[in-house]
DNA sequence: AATGAATGAGGCTTCATTCAT
DNA sequence: GATGAATGAAGCCTCATTCAT
């Protein structure tokens, strides 16, 4: 049953988030997920497998989230606002989710496969960036290095929330909001 | 005798960076350090014992460059550049020290006291940033989100280079620092 | 399977009266049982929890031998009788389990509840002393001691022929059952 | 010097008692001791070497004392008592040494020679028996059978007062010495 | 003689995975 | 499909012993 699937991934990413890949045992996934241990293996044949699709299944609903609310033809600024709004809706709504995508160090385990799609909504923020470059709007220099100062800036204000070291009212998201582009913004 | 006390710690760096702490097996840490599984427990009584001393030797380390650097009587744009250089430093200078330290996810191993010495640096540049705040030169708004966003920056600039996805010439860092100050500067 | 458990039950006895609890390793009494390491720990929590199984066990075993061959109604002589039998019977037939009971000192490793189990046969036996004194069939004195002594000689002449020393047919038996009577006996 | 051999075997006395032979390690013993553990490897080539020469020392001391006080010439009770009395003292004077000598299960390292000293006492006291059997003062029957009763019969009464399971006062002793008599004695 | 750091085989235990039910 | 007992390789750690100082 797909139910058990599902339920077996949450228990999954609760026990990755806590304690890590390598600090987890599979028996005590297959516990927290109400299952048996063989069911676990009758839907992924391995910890890796079972990981990788973890991996691919919150990578894919943080970037379904953002393209869907992606406005092609608004202008920059207002791109910008949406994304960064859809990613912070994302990280406080599945919040263990996010802390297992990005607070951790997935490299030793992830296939071919994970690892491109790791890259697919960068890759896409630092072509948007390009284009406004080209409009005098946003600094000039490698679009790669903007974008992941403004992923970094993302993460580590999630992070310091999800940790309980810094609030994130409205407030302060809209503070953080233009903190954030004023990252990348070209000074008037 | 110090030295393979030493020669432990930086093997174990090299094998924490690449597999993680759990997914790193304590002989393979020995024999890369060159000695017998009972020697490395005649240093450290245990395997998170480890842990915890080669965390604290790298936290303190940057701690020391950062203090070191700090010019009490300068401007705050001018004490920024320079934390920020130091920071920087330090980074390309002990890629993998500060790989292990931000770039993995600690919680479930560190005990209170490295944990206390994770949040002193960043205590010291909040109350830096509070300073700031009064004389107009910094956006207002909790110090504590402010810092973490410019700390996330850094270090998912960092991170991309790390991950060779970000060039980071004398161009680049200067474009980074920039930026990173943007994230907290008033807007004229 | 309640086979398999009786099974490491048996060859942990085996090897414990050996080489004692701490000269027996757990893969040896694994591969004696005839299973792997992981099915004796999926039996037992650890080796300490085995060796509180194993401990209880017999000692169950040999208070339900005394307690069930018990003659409620029958004069002293005729209970001590029966009881020293019972022991006898017990020691001879299962002569590993009598020698782990008796004949190692298990101190650093019962628990509580084996430690509480250890002294209900010589509570019982003590009990029974104390009427037989009011009666003037039993030495005056402390019947802990008297027990003690009983107890003491019993283990000796068991051990003495365990370790084949002194032979113990029913000539001797007889004898030795006299004798451990005439420890307790007051003179007439 | 001889000095820190004696502190070797002392110490090595105290920890084999509380925690049996293979639960001790031989740095705690040196560390007990008060010297390095190269240092106890110059006294002694081995723990088995330790364990045997610990246990000669005590067999030699317990049967010196027996030896010492025997009076040749007394009658057979008096002799008896003086054996019993001898036993008794020293068990008293040296509970950790008798603890160890009889109280733990040495058979899986002591050498020939150590298992030779363990029946020269018995056999001593078993032809003791053989003579007063002869003058109808002791019961009939094979001398080692009713020797290893009153032996076991001793050793289950200081057993029970080192486990604080048996006042042993004056009174108590004098019975105790009685009963034991009684194990061996023909009734008149 | 005295020391204690160093060693690595071996001990206890865990865990990814299989398979009979 | 679901289960969980069974497995043994591998992990963390201990300890008897050696040897350079």
């Amino acid at each position: 049953m797909a139910e058990r699937r599902e339920a077996i991934l949450d228990a999954a990413l609760a026990c990755f988030v806590d304690q890590g890949f390598h600090g987890t045992a599979v028996p005590q996934v297959a516990k927290r997920a109400g299952v048996g241990v063989g069911t676990l293996y009758h839907h992924f044949a391995s910890k890796d497998v079972l990981v990788n699709a973890l991996f691919r299944k919150w990578k894919e609903a943080i970037a379904r989230a953002v393209f869907t609310a992606f406005p092609p033809t608004a202008p920059i600024r207002e791109q910008f606002r949406v994304v960064w709004g859809a990613m912070k809706d994302f990280a406080l709504a599945h919040p263990d989710a996010f802390a297992f995508l990005e607070l951790h160090h997935h490299a030793s385990y992830l296939d071919a496969e994970s690892q491109a799609m790791d890259n697919r909504l960068k890759d896409f923020t630092a072509t948007m960036l390009t284009q406004a470059q080209a409009d005098g709007i946003v600094k000039a220099g490698p679009p790669t290095l903007l974008m992941e100062l403004v992923f970094g800036a993302f993460v580590g204000m999630i992070r310091a929330h999800w940790e309980g070291r810094a609030p994130l009212g409205p407030d302060e998201q809209d503070l953080a909001e233009q903190a954030c582009w004023d990252i990348i913004a070209e000074r008037i």
